[in-house]
DNA sequence: TGTCCGGGTTGATCTGTATCAATGCGATCC
DNA sequence: GGATCGCATTGATACAGATCAACCCGGACA
């Protein structure tokens, strides 16, 4: 969750740069794992996993976001990560999803059995290293969720996530934020309080607020204008940066 | 976090069973460990590591309890990890500590330096796998302790807790739940609230209502009593039991 | 035996966020 | 153009949990 994409080596003659797969690959590793992937799209607000139901394939995102969730029989759902693209769906070793995973955008994954991609892995050990290193991001970025959920404020957590949105440069053409700081939110505000453990409410309260104190501007509903990130980032709670330049 | 500990293979003449570094050794790659391994120990309340310094050293927990934080500059304290015996402390590769190491009882680590360590791993894929499983076991918790934080009451947030610590039947001692569900609590109220995101009050509070409500018993401050362990789940908002068998 | 001290409990009150309810607003479809 | 629908905003009110404050209790220590 906490990782910037920069420029991979390609899989063979699939667009996808995969992080965790392809990063360190010979060729003839990718052409081995060219043979076994395969391609599936998905619409936005379809379903592709559910929680304790089997999957058997892995897959990493080529374009588009999708969100894990945990939810509560009575309705409380908490996103749980944000899936983009170079981020890898399933866990070797494991048969059952432990998440609901949901396309928030129309979604493409490169796919493989898990089968056959475990036993790749048995002669790549650079790919289970990749994905040890990913695994260990992903739990430093859920503690650091973990902070937010339980000691940040309704403000705090907002200017958290538009943060977090902007150093990932989160947009639906996967470009690098502009040099006006506008960004596209790539959730709805439903999705977004999800994820901050708020109410949509809140949520557009204190977007709000943030707009009549100055912080940000608003475009339509899904632009936000951010003209000092500086400013933003003084409204997280956060000690530091996080070790963002700007 | 959500494993039970098993009977593992000792570190050749060490106490410790690590479940990272010894589970699936050779003999002979016991030894080498062995090797570089050490002691240390640190009094209740010590502090380990601070997050941004510099740690050489991994370490496996022997003996006690510690806790990972993240913490605000203003005093707000988010608990994002409880370590017991035969957790993992460090991160391959990374030469600076992610969160505040703090020891909340008396506590004994089997450490490694960082580099020797690591150049004995590249010569020990199974340790790569178990650290990679451990890594996403520790994820799922974290992502589940995100819903606990996002989403759950002050009441089920306990209830959870005990029976997470019922679960890894967490005692100084690091026996079993006894027959008559007593349980030793390893924290103080303090802690518990930093780790549920709550204030010691609502904590205090919240185990008297579940008090007198007859879910659990208090003798003394630190040992609660549960008498229907299904009871206790029923309070924690969870759907199911978490794959327990009782 | 009294004092101190750290941790824990309990009470009164405050407040940030949830909840309930109404309204706005743009897109789509007839 | 009007009806409809999904998403977002805004307002009024409720309430869970925080905050502030007092008190309790057991152990250490003089």
């Amino acid at each position: 969750m906490a990782i910037a994409s920069a420029a991979l080596p390609e899989c063979s003659d699939c667009p996808i740069r995969h992080r965790a797969v392809c990063a360190r690959c010979e060729p003839e590793e990718l052409d081995a794992l060219s043979r076994i992937k395969f391609y599936k799209t998905y619409a936005a607000g379809q379903t592709i996993a559910i929680r304790g139901e089997p999957l058997e394939t892995v897959a990493s995102i080529v374009k588009g976001t999708a969100t894990l969730t945990r939810s509560i029989e009575d309705g409380r759902t908490q996103l749980v990560g944000l899936l983009l693209p170079s981020d890898f769906i399933g866990r070797p070793g494991r048969s059952e999803a432990q998440y609901d995973v949901t396309a928030v955008t129309e979604l493409t994954l490169c796919c493989f059995h898990r089968r056959p991609f475990e036993e790749l892995l048995e002669d790549m050990p650079h790919v289970r290293e990749r994905l040890l290193e990913m695994a260990l991001d992903e739990l430093d970025a859920a503690r650091d969720w973990m902070l937010l959920l339980g000691r940040k404020t309704a403000r705090e957590r907002i200017s958290s996530l538009l943060a977090l949105i902007v150093k990932r440069s989160i947009r639906p053409d996967g470009g690098i934020l502009g040099d006006k700081g506008r960004v596209e939110l790539p959730i709805t505000r439903e999705t977004m309080a999800n994820y901050l453990g708020l109410t949509i409410e809140t949520v557009s309260r204190q977007l709000t607020k943030l707009r009549k104190d100055g912080i940000i501007q608003l475009e339509g509903k899904r632009t936000i204008l951010i003209p000092d990130f500086g400013a933003l980032l003084a409204e997280t709670g956060d000690d530091d940066d996080g070790g963002m330049i700007f």
